[in-house]
DNA sequence: AAGAAAAAAAAA
């Protein structure tokens, strides 16, 4: 370390202009917040933020990647968080205030962003102070690459070869380089003018920028600088000592108000942690035996098992115990969707609540998460919450201790929550080349990071995650994956990509192969031993599943045989009661086969005198409200609570596309399937008899086991066999493969879970199953090849190459589009509404509600209840149904300026005098929003 | 030509 800082102990330099802003939006006319206290406001909040906010693993994490301790690290930060908005000393900054002109300095052509500004004059900068800019990891450059990316972007390293480098770039040696240098100077002096770091790791700089980040934001909030500004300002050079040491004093509770503290370690055993189990099952009982042994620090855990084995009550006991060990004692569970994502908030917060004694934040991360009611923040409090019970999360003693700030559900604010649940999005949002990724890797690096149902990711989704989980090795994160059904090699990837970010060495040993169901864990640090779990796991017993192919046309037109297959499976429900599923590959063949058999089982059920059976269906292609009250319904009348309180109805069928594989808590009697792959199959299949083993329900007595007949081609070796529109949706190599696959089994029942992960690497790796095509089995390797490799491109690089320039986490020579976290998503939200004789627009067919033109709140905002009612009749379709009938489609010109209207396009129906209602005609495609079907659209 | 489900998009 160096310690030749050039810098006059005995008192901050004179000369300072404090009429030099940082801040004027948002403040009265003419008031404007001087740069040298907003800088040292930011130096103040990063002092804070390290010592009461950021985990005690992030300190280790952050102070070994600049190669010091952590106090030292702390007293750089807020140097650095001090300096972060320097580049505002430029004419083209200071000129943008109109009101104040400038006096006293030239003018300059020289227009760049500050931020850009930042990172070149730094580089020039920094030197005279003891950085060094040659060597490997030149600090110089990272402090001033991580300093010019506080607004979520990094610029790229300049070249700085001659002899006047700053005059060369555009800074001659003028007025404002002399108020720049002064103010490097006093702000250097009054933070104790730490040494510089010999060398900086980039991934650590990431994470500091994330620091410095999330300083500015708290003390750029209005209601700071204007307490600050009532408090005085400096005057004099004399008078910063004092506006640093008020800064300090007020930025504990303006992180107090933020929620942003320190989680708490829990500690306990597993029943501690869940009372209401009285016996810990076969993995719960394993991991809670050998995790603590086996956890010295951070790792990660891989936990295959099939639904319904408690692995949401396994991973949180286990990051309990992973992120005691790791010094990182926040969580997040990330959930493949946002009803899951809504589903999963309860249960942890439920959980939390009892783990807790102190308050903490909890926030639910998702795109609609403002529309769930358990997530109100204390201002938009539900009137009938006080007579909820305590353990309600609707109720007022539960959000006293599972508070949500008013920051904390900011933009890109959530992660910095103590716990948080929500999508994975919101997780790989981290590792995508996106603005503020380093925000939310700082969030991720103070928890441990569960994602649930691993499987659900497709090979786009899996190299994000694969990615992040290289960051996460590198940054010593704990990691928590859970899945029902996994091939082998990407169990393997997984781990692997995270040891290999924890520094394991190519040539180490081999990963061992994870039995299923079970367990495997992996230290994060040297020498990386892999732990696989030593004794079988003990499993709910289960009744083997016949899996039965049942071969028919499914091509052409006339649907007579398939229809008459389907109607024959369910014949002995209709005469004798039970209830099954029928699930369909799109939501054409699922509204066609509803209509069929809901005329069929009528006329069945008269001929043989009973009672015809209910009827459902589910489909994505519903409005918001019926889709939630129908899938209420499914689940409550089909649930697990149906049985004992007699809601299970004598006969039932539902009819589905893939939209009930996930988190749908229903038990049928029989299940009906279009061929998919079979990991699918088998996910389908867990809805199959699930509550079998609690013995609440009565089968009806031709239902003599788990059966899951699949609808297949009569042929397994074309394509041409197959409806056309199903190769979109799953490759046909693996329609094939698994059709033969099937026809091996048929007279075999599958055990669950024993055969699980035969059949799951069997469909990939048997070369005898797909015999006659292996150009198809090529097309399909190809293609993930390809969706892998695009996901490759969207993420952020692997730590490895980060650490020596930051630009390439968040360059954007790659199209804004294809930095999602899906692919291909080209999704768009439509509102169906009715049109009257007289042009006026409705919300439904009765006339009744009109359509919101003009917001109701003061600005001609929408308020709440507005945006609600639209979205809640909303629903999705490919976006290319509406790409040239954008006029058709126009939403009022109003719901441009609401963020959650903007985007939603409307289906205008036109109601005749006489009632009779008309869809519109979009290009080929007729539309109609029938209330029973859902949105039916004719070719 | 044709299609499950899934998510997200404003910061200082």
């Amino acid at each position: 370390m160096r310690n030749n800082v050039p810098v006059d102990a005995a008192g901050p330099p004179e000369g300072i202009d404090f009429s030099l802003w940082g801040k004027s939006e948002g403040l009265p006319p003419g008031v404007r917040y001087p740069l040298a206290c907003h800088l040292l406001d930011a130096a103040a909040a990063a002092e804070a933020l390290w010592r009461d906010h950021v985990s005690p693993g992030v300190h280790e994490t952050i102070a070994h990647g600049l190669d010091t301790t952590v106090d030292h690290a702390g007293t750089l930060i807020r140097h650095w968080a001090g300096l972060h908005d320097i580049g505002k000393i430029t004419h083209g900054f200071q000129g943008q205030d109109a009101t104040a002109p400038i006096r006293g300095y030239p003018a300059a052509e020289h227009r760049k962003a500050h931020d850009h500004v930042a990172a070149e004059w730094l580089q020039c900068a920094l030197p005279e102070y003891g950085y060094p800019k040659d060597g490997r990891r030149p600090p110089t450059l990272m402090v001033a690459q991580l300093l010019g990316g506080h607004h979520g972007r990094f610029h790229q390293h300049v070249s700085v070869s001659s002899s006047a480098p700053l005059r060369a770039l555009g800074y001659p040696d003028d007025a404002w380089e002399t108020q720049r240098r002064l103010h490097l100077a006093a702000v250097t002096e009054l933070l104790g003018h730490p040494a510089a770091p010999d060398q900086i790791d980039g991934t650590a700089a990431a994470l500091v920028c994330g620091v410095v980040i999330q300083a500015d934001w708290l003390v750029s909030q209005l209601s700071f600088i204007g307490r600050q500004l009532a408090g005085g300002l400096p005057a004099t050079p004399g008078d910063l000592p004092r506006h640093l040491h008020r800064a300090r004093e007020k930025v504990p509770a303006l992180l107090g108000e933020a929620g942003l503290g320190r989680p708490a370690p829990r500690t306990g055993s597993f029943t501690a942690a869940f009372p209401s189990i009285d016996t810990p099952n076969g993995l719960q009982r394993s991991l809670a035996e050998h995790l603590p042994r086996l956890c010295e620090g951070p790792g990660l855990l891989l936990v295959t098992a099939p639904m319904g084995e408690g692995k949401t009550e396994a991973a949180l006991y286990a990051a309990e115990v992973m992120g005691r060990a790791a010094g990182r004692c926040g969580l997040y569970v990330a959930l493949p969707t946002m009803a899951t994502a809504d589903q999963m908030f309860t249960r942890v917060t439920t959980y939390l609540r009892r783990r807790n004694a102190t308050p903490s934040t909890t926030t639910l991360l998702h795109g609609m998460a403002w529309l769930n009611p358990h997530y109100l923040s204390q201002q938009d409090t539900a009137p009938a919450e006080e007579q909820l019970p305590p353990d309600n999360p609707g109720s007022a003693e539960f959000r006293r201790l599972v508070e949500v700030s008013e920051w904390l559900r900011g933009r890109k604010r959530g992660l910095f929550a103590d716990y948080a649940v929500g999508t994975i999005d919101q997780a790989l949002m981290a590792a995508l080349r996106s603005r503020h990724n380093v925000v939310r890797m700082l969030g991720l690096a103070g928890k441990t990071v569960v994602i649930d149902e691993v499987h659900a990711a497709d090979s786009y989704m899996l190299a994000l995650v694969t990615r992040l989980l290289n960051w996460l090795g590198r940054l010593q994160v704990p990691v928590i994956l859970l899945s029902a059904t996994l091939h082998h090699r990407t169990a393997r990837t997984l781990i692997e990509a995270y040891l290999k970010g924890a520094g394991r060495r190519r040539n180490a040993a081999p990963i061992p192969t994870v039995a299923y169901p079970g367990w495997v864990y992996a230290s994060a640090q040297s020498p990386h031993p892999v732990t696989v779990n030593p004794e079988p796991l003990e499993t709910t017993q289960r009744k083997p599943l016949a899996l039965h192919p049942r071969e028919v046309s499914l091509t052409g037109d006339d649907t007579t045989a398939l229809d008459r297959a389907i109607q024959e499976e369910l014949a002995k429900l209709v005469e004798q009661g039970g209830c099954a599923a029928v699930i369909r590959t799109t939501v054409a063949e699922a509204q066609h086969t509803f209509h069929r058999i809901a005329e069929w089982s009528a006329r069945h059920a008269r001929a043989t005198g009973t009672e015809p059976p209910e009827m459902y269906l589910l489909h994505a292609r519903f409005p918001a409200q019926q889709r939630e009250r129908v899938t209420e319904d499914i689940v409550h009348r089909l649930g697990a609570n149906g049985a004992p309180n007699g809601q299970r109805p004598r006969s039932a069928i539902l009819v589905a596309t893939a939209i009930i594989e996930q988190s749908i808590d229903i038990d049928v009697d029989l299940m009906v399937s279009d061929l998919a792959p079979i990991h699918l199959l088998l996910q389908r299949s867990g809805r199959c008899w699930r509550h079998e083993h609690r013995g609440i329900l009565a089968r009806p007595a031709w239902a003599t086991e788990p059966r899951l007949v699949v609808l297949a081609p009569h042929r397994t070796d074309a394509e041409d066999a197959l409806p056309r529109g199903w190769s979109h949706i799953h490759h046909p190599s693996l329609l094939l493969r698994t059709h033969n696959l099937l026809r091996r089994w048929a007279n075999q029942p599958v055990r669950v879970p024993e055969d699980v992960q035969e059949l799951v690497d069997g469909m990939i790796d048997d070369t005898d199953l797909n015999p006659d095509n292996p150009h198809q089995d090529l097309d399909r390797e190809a293609t993930d090849l390809a969706y892998r490799s695009l996901g490759e491109n969207a993420a952020i690089p692997p730590p490895g190459r980060a650490t020596r320039d930051l630009y390439r986490l968040t360059d954007h020579d790659i199209d804004e589009a294809q930095v999602a976290t899906r692919f291909g998503a080209d999704t768009t939200r439509v509102v169906c509404c009715y049109s009257d004789s007289h042009g006026h627009r409705w919300l439904d067919e009765a006339l009744s509600e009109e359509l919101p033109e003009t917001g109701e709140l003061a600005h001609g905002g929408f308020s709440t209840g507005q945006v609600r009612a639209v979205l809640s009749r909303s629903l999705p379709v490919p976006g290319r149904w509406l790409e040239d009938h954008a006029e058709q489609a126009a939403p009022p010109e109003t719901w441009l300026t609401s963020p959650h209207l903007c985007q939603i396009r409307l289906l205008v129906h036109r109601v005749g005098p006489d009632g009779s209602v008309h869809g519109p005609q979009l290009g080929g495609r007729r539309m109609y929003l029938d209330p029973r079907l859902g949105l039916v659209v004719e070719p």
